[in-house]
RNA sequence: GGAGGGGUACCGAAGCGGCCAAACGGGGCGGACUGUAAAUCCGUUGGCGGAUGCCUACGGGGGUUCGAAUCCCUCCCCCUCCA
């Protein structure tokens, strides 16, 4: 029985940063056996991005870890705490998303988040439920809970503290508020970011001054975006968003730097941590790529986006599926023909007619599989006609 | 409340009366190369059927001048320091 419940443990722990304290999360895994309540997991999510990432989902797949055990999920929606951010510098409060909006991403979101959870296992709740209730009276029982000498313990706060670098009250807020969640919603087990264990803690510290049992902390290590440098995120523009098409995925997960292989074969896919390293880098990042497609498309789909990027970016063919438009006959001339220019243009290829000019003159530009080398000329306009505009941007005139 | 510094192209940032459609860097785009949509190198990065030409553009509006991103007036918006 220990012995069983310290193999999950291993498992649970495997890509964990930080477990604190692992010996309460074998205390609360083994009560829950004995036919206790299963335990609540709690994951943060910001709503004002609809889209995920690989990055998000990382603690999602840990998440489901617990569910697969037969735990329950509680996903926080941050629409509340929201309103402060979590600091970063930023002392202004930021703008109140409609409650539409909210829902509008959180639609999108919850459809993308259960490629990855367990439907039936999983609570989603808003925190605007419980802060937007609090009353000052309850917020001054809160602050009362935490001195300004532990909150300036955060990295950030106190080297912006050494160097007298402003710090607003409310982004000392932040921390309570997202603590205050774990109360709200009785946590056991609180997932997140590396970047985040401060405010887990924080977590911990609330739940006991409201006669909780604390939660026990898990963070998980930021993943590196496709750039190779940066954490994957949004604004950074490194991500991979887990609702792209598998084409995209396919062509960007290819484009990762070799060193990054082993880390996203192991928190992005269920393959067995095989030697990876006997295969070539190019066999490995291919495979890598299937895999990670097969999750959110399935395998078909993940063959597919292989097929279709050979074609096009190996063997230098036009795409499966080529968007056809159709063109106005206004603009054949009387033999016939048609000015590249206009072609380019009524095929929305370029947007403007000197960008047309600029391509043509980079080489950029080809015509049923011709170079075009002049922007003087005039062709028969004889459709079905391909065009292409660098490596992969194809039209059919019709 | 006082003092000062700014707002320039997708972003950052130079320019401070004509040589400015505006340096430079980033990003984007094209080309070469490649296992790759990586790295690197080269080129390009207002619009107009084609013009030693016109139009739009240096926060908004007005003015001075043959000529303004550059000078003056005014309005709006940011930021820093002091109290």
């Amino acid at each position: 029985m220990a012995d069983e419940i310290t193999g999950i443990v291993d498992r649970l722990e495997e890509g964990i940063d930080t477990l604190v304290p692992r010996d309460d999360l074998i205390a609360k895994l083994a009560r829950s056996q004995d036919g206790g309540e299963p335990l609540r997991v709690k994951l943060g999510i910001d709503p004002s991005a609809p889209h995920l990432t690989l990055g998000h989902s990382v603690p999602l797949r840990k998440m489901r870890q617990f569910q697969n055990l037969g735990h329950t999920g509680v996903l926080v929606v941050g629409d509340f705490t929201r309103l402060i951010g979590d600091p970063s510098g930023r002392s202004s409060t930021r703008s109140l998303m409609s409650e539409e909006e909210i829902h509008n991403n959180m639609e999108t979101y919850q459809e993308q988040a259960f490629k990855i959870l367990d439907r039936e296992r999983t609570e989603i709740r808003y925190n605007s439920e419980w802060l937007g209730a609090l009353s000052f009276g309850d917020l001054l029982g809160l602050t009362s809970k935490y001195t300004v000498a532990r909150m300036l313990e955060r990295d950030d706060f106190a080297k912006r503290y050494a160097e007298g670098q402003p710090i607003s009250i409310l982004e000392l807020l932040y921390p309570l508020a997202q603590g205050y969640d774990s109360v709200a919603i009785r946590a056991d087990v609180e997932l997140g970011g590396g970047d985040q264990l401060f405010n887990l803690l924080v977590g911990r510290a609330i739940q006991r001054e409201y006669g909780q049992e604390p939660q026990v902390v898990m963070t998980v290590p930021l993943l590196i975006g496709v750039d190779g440098e940066r954490a994957m995120g949004q604004t950074a523009g490194n991500y991979v968003g887990i609702s792209e098409s598998p084409r995209e995925m396919f062509g960007k997960i290819l484009s990762i730097p070799d060193h990054l292989i082993d880390d996203y074969f192991l928190r992005l896919t269920d393959s067995e941590p095989r030697s990876i390293t006997d295969l070539a880098p190019r066999d490995a990042k291919r495979a890598l790529a299937r895999e990670i497609i097969t999750i959110y498309h399935g395998k078909k789909a993940a063959e597919a986006a292989q097929e279709e990027f050979d074609r096009v970016h190996i063997r230098h063919e036009c795409p499966q599926e080529v968007l056809q438009v159709l063109i106005d006959r206004n603009l054949l001339k009387e033999d016939g023909t048609i000015w590249v220019i206009d072609l380019l243009e009524a095929a929305g290829m370029v947007r403007s007619r000197g960008e047309a000019k600029r391509l043509i003159a980079q080489g950029g530009v080809r015509i049923g599989n011709e170079r075009i080398a002049s922007p003087d000329l005039d062709l028969p306009f004889e459709p079905p006609l391909l065009i292409q505009v660098g490596k992969r941007s194809f039209a059919e005139a019709i």
